[in-house]
DNA sequence: AACAAGCGCAACCGCCTCATA
DNA sequence: GTATGAGGCGGTTGCGCTTGT
């Protein structure tokens, strides 16, 4: 059955429509002050307006309420749309439950306008959060500005690395050469058959480091040598995914939002969430005594340590209940028995409120994507 | 200065959901 | 169980402003 328009046909040439003028505004505002708004469809009659029902809803909703937060969004709330749009997709008005003060529309119109820009310049797909795979689109966003980036980026953080801030490791070397290292491979995925002098240089490189971080194995590895089929798409996704976590990596924290079958895999996400894209794929935990979700909020030693622990005292996690638990060093960690399958929509929703409520959720990015949509699979490797 | 193109955002449109008769 | 209608939601439009030529 069609339905008609809200306002009937016989009253569109009466209906007002296009932009609010100031003096319909005070009208609608006196109105709803005095007399809220239990009926909009007969409102508009009432509060002196010639507007349909709709109409009001929408210019209060969106623009008249008193608890309308105007203004430009902040780098968190930013952030946080981000997150939520990652998990909730188009779902604008969950959104909007999330950021006090903006409305569904105001944060659609700027995910549209700005964020999506922003994602697509990162060659991220701005509807699924994954790394884009055009490959003729690929070198026009790794552009040289984003190699000289990341290749700062990525010297800041093998001197982080270097200081033991991140990870474990023992190497104290120069890190003169850290930029080169970085940006060669880079340059390789842009145009390999152009720079064989460049990979050359890079191999001497590596030849003459006594000792090569862990971190900087797997990040060259799986730049320049990844294995199997679709190896160039692979390069892309690793590239896109290394190039946007090197702010979240600098920070020194670890964050992640999981479906975990834990046991072993309770380490290999752990690790993974600590220096993301740095662990391979196939740590993939095989077996499944329990969901888990964890975010760990925390520096990122203390988060590898604190869900180690767990899993080392217990490889079912049997401190974890049905609700949250809270470490000490500030991970977070939700947890039910059963496989992924077992945890019904309600405790997911319920883990989702806990954590996209916390400010301090910071995504993380995987090879099932960037900001990965746990709800949609019953295992995201972060 | 004039025009075109791009951008941001308020507002509209039409479909969907849910409550109610 | 079905029809109806109000409210809600997401997609889209179009206007006004800004920026570039």
């Amino acid at each position: 059955m069609v339905r008609p328009p809200c306002c009937g046909s016989e009253d569109d040439e009466k209906v007002k429509k296009g932009p609010w003028t100031a003096e319909e505004d005070a009208k609608l505002v006196d109105y709803i002050t005095n007399k809220g708004h239990t009926n909009w469809k007969s409102l508009p009659k009432l509060a002196g307006l010639n507007r349909c029902g709709k109409s009001c809803r929408l210019r209060w909703t969106n623009y008249l309420r008193p608890d309308i937060k105007r203004g430009k969004f902040s780098e968190e709330e930013e952030r946080l749309i981000i997150n939520l749009h990652s998990v909730l997709g188009n779902k604008w008005s969950r959104i909007a439950t999330h950021l006090s003060g903006r409305t569904d529309n105001e944060i659609k119109n700027y995910y549209n306008t700005h964020i999506r820009k922003k994602l697509l310049q990162m060659g991220i797909d701005p509807q699924t959060h994954k790394p884009r795979t055009d490959h003729s689109q690929i070198a026009q966003i790794i552009n040289l500005t984003q190699l000289i980036g990341a290749a700062q980026q990525l010297n800041s953080i093998m001197m982080l690395n270097n200081n033991g801030i991140i990870g474990n490791s023992n190497n104290n070397n120069n890190n003169n050469n850290s930029v080169a290292n970085s940006i060669i491979p880079l340059l390789h995925l842009l145009n390999p058959a152009t720079t064989s002098a460049a990979s050359t240089f890079l191999a001497q490189q590596q030849q003459q480091q006594q000792i090569m971080s862990s971190q900087e194995e797997l990040l060259l590895a799986r730049l320049l040598n990844p294995a199997g089929a679709g190896a160039v798409q692979q390069q892309e996704l690793f590239c896109n995914q290394f190039l946007n976590t090197l702010p979240a990596l600098a920070t020194g924290r670890g964050s992640s939002l999981m479906v975990n079958n834990n046991n072993n895999g309770a380490l290999a996400t752990a690790r993974e969430s600590a220096l993301p894209g740095l662990v391979s794929a196939e740590a993939s935990p095989e077996a499944s005594s329990s969901t888990s979700l964890v975010h760990h909020n925390n520096n990122v030693n203390g988060g590898v340590d604190g869900v180690m622990e767990a899993g080392n005292n217990n490889n079912n996690y049997p401190h974890l209940s049905n609700n949250s638990s809270n470490f000490s060093d500030g991970t977070t960690a939700f947890s039910s028995p059963g496989t992924a399958a077992d945890v019904d929509d309600n405790q997911y929703e319920a883990w989702e409120k806990m954590l996209l409520m916390d400010d301090d959720f910071v995504p993380t990015f995987g090879d099932s994507g960037f900001f990965s949509s746990w709800k949609d699979d019953d295992l995201v490797l972060e």
